[in-house]
DNA sequence: TAAAAATACTCCATAGGTATTTTAT
DNA sequence: ATAAAATACCTATGGAGTATTTTTA
């Protein structure tokens, strides 16, 4: 059995006359009436009755009129779906994120990929970095967001897009001898004792604080490290040392704890965005789309301040 | 698009391997080859990935196998039920019933029938016979049961088949001066009062009864006419008169009521199924032949008695 | 008798075959 | 170097056309 005899029996099915049917067919009569008799027999089931002028279905021929047009709805569906995931407006992407990314881009990545593409599905899986790393190569995530370590930034099979730019600042107890001054530079800070993220867990972060203090000619005295920024700010609040946090730690305002500018060139740590670099996925173009588009908006904004 | 491209693609995608899949396909390789370009340049879609040997399905090939999968089965479904429905053991059945037909046939009949055809549903239609003919005549109905009158048994465009003979019985009020006598003779009653099915409800039973009487040299002497068989009991038992009534009126004891047999040659009615004669269905064939299995066998049991 | 379906036959488009080249490992 | 897919070209099956007969109302 083939698609033109379903197609066939439904036309003849729908005007109850041989020669009507074949015009809508754009075929001549003769052929139409040998290929409904060929399904017939196929069948072994009598479709129609013509023993009657109109033409008459008989049981039998109702119910495979039903499920013929079942089957070619079902056809449609195969096609129109297939043509959807090839254009990559319908499917899922896979997005890794550390607990690290700022609140605010996640939100706005969200809102705007769901309006351009409101038949993919963005699943989030929360992993620190190096997870994040090995989910890209393992192919469980399609794109990870994480502090890109600067020397193997691009790494051969993935590559990666800057999506946020945010400065260093110090976090300080508030009764600290340098909390008095608004601008602080980071040569002043060389013999200071310093709390540091933890470097299993955002070795790009930690590994760029690290890069900075090396330009301003000393190696931080990492007295403690820590996983959460949380964690950081209240051993900084104790007394413990001294942070060099990213600018969106001023977002959390903790007891004890004050935050200062760094004098001169102000350092930066980057988020980005990461890929496989030979994923054709168009799904995957398009989130990267709308994260360029994001984030050359939030760097616009961030210099506008 | 044919369902060729379907199964090809399908033979294809699973085989990850065009020489291999050909072979399955008993076909050889080119035109495989060339039946799945056709395909992709159909949809506009890219559906494999040569750049990779084994072969590996892209996105968009992933979901047409799904879907083209899903459509050969809706399709196998189409002629599996077809199939069925053309054998007669899917589908449904209309029956009509009077109130008056016997309890003990329809269970008999609902419970045969079921078990030999158990994808056929049988709609029941509480109908009194006229509503029945019209119906038969209306193709509202498929079957009819009710006791049909002796003179217009075969109407011409509808037939029937005898499923239950039931002698008649004598209720009387069990103060009546014939309720001493175990057996009375028809002759006896000339000159009774009678209660009697009303005419229009169940015209075959009445003709019946009426018939009988003439039978026997006398009108029957109709004080009261009655649509159910309980009322006609009451007006009996109240001594509003006696009535003649199928045998299986006996399964009901109602008080002050007794039931005598009827001497010499007992009159029986007879009810009847009774369908369309041009009805070519299966399953009508099928019903048919279960209640002609079941009347043959309760006619048995009923002259052993 | 007229309209429509079936049959008889003819033709050609295309599915499928064979031989060969190109590609991927 | 080899296995497998693509390409080129050929063959022939069968889908579709034309002419005619049969059937139904």
């Amino acid at each position: 059995m083939e698609l033109r005899h379903l197609r066939y029996f439904i036309a003849v099915a729908e005007e109850l006359n041989f020669s009507r049917a074949a015009e809508r067919l754009h075929i001549s009569q003769p052929p139409l009436s040998q290929q409904i008799q060929a399904l017939e027999e196929e069948l072994e089931v009598k479709l129609l009755d013509r023993k009657h002028r109109p033409l008459k279905l008989t049981l039998a021929g109702q119910t495979f009129l039903e499920e013929a047009r079942l089957t070619l709805i079902q056809l449609e569906q195969a096609t129109q779906i297939t043509k959807r995931v090839h254009q990559g407006d319908l499917g899922y992407l896979t997005v890794g994120f550390t607990s690290s990314i700022p609140n605010s881009i996640l939100p706005d990545i969200l809102r705007m990929f769901q309006a351009r593409f409101p038949s993919i599905s963005l699943i989030w899986r929360e992993l620190a970095s190096q997870p994040q790393m090995q989910g890209l190569r393992d192919r469980q995530i399609d794109v990870g967001f994480f502090h890109v370590p600067t020397l193997n930034a691009s790494d051969g099979d993935l590559d990666f897009m800057t999506v946020l730019q945010e400065p260093l600042i110090l976090v300080l107890p508030e009764s600290h001898r340098l909390a008095s001054q608004t601008q602080i530079s980071l040569k002043a800070l060389a013999s200071e004792a310093f709390v540091m993220p933890m470097r299993q867990i955002v070795p790009g972060l930690s590994e760029q604080i690290y890069h900075f203090c090396e330009q301003n000619g000393f190696f931080p005295n990492v007295i403690q490290e820590a996983t959460l920024m949380l964690t950081i700010l209240g051993l900084v609040s104790g007394g413990v040392g001294i942070a060099l946090l990213p600018a969106n730690a001023q977002n959390i305002q903790r007891k004890g704890v004050v935050y200062r500018a760094i004098q001169g060139k102000v350092p930066t740590v980057s988020m980005a965005a990461v890929w496989r670099r030979d994923d054709s996925s168009v799904i995957l173009r398009h989130f990267l789309s709308v994260i360029q588009d994001i984030s050359s908006l939030s760097l616009l904004v961030e210099n506008q301040q």
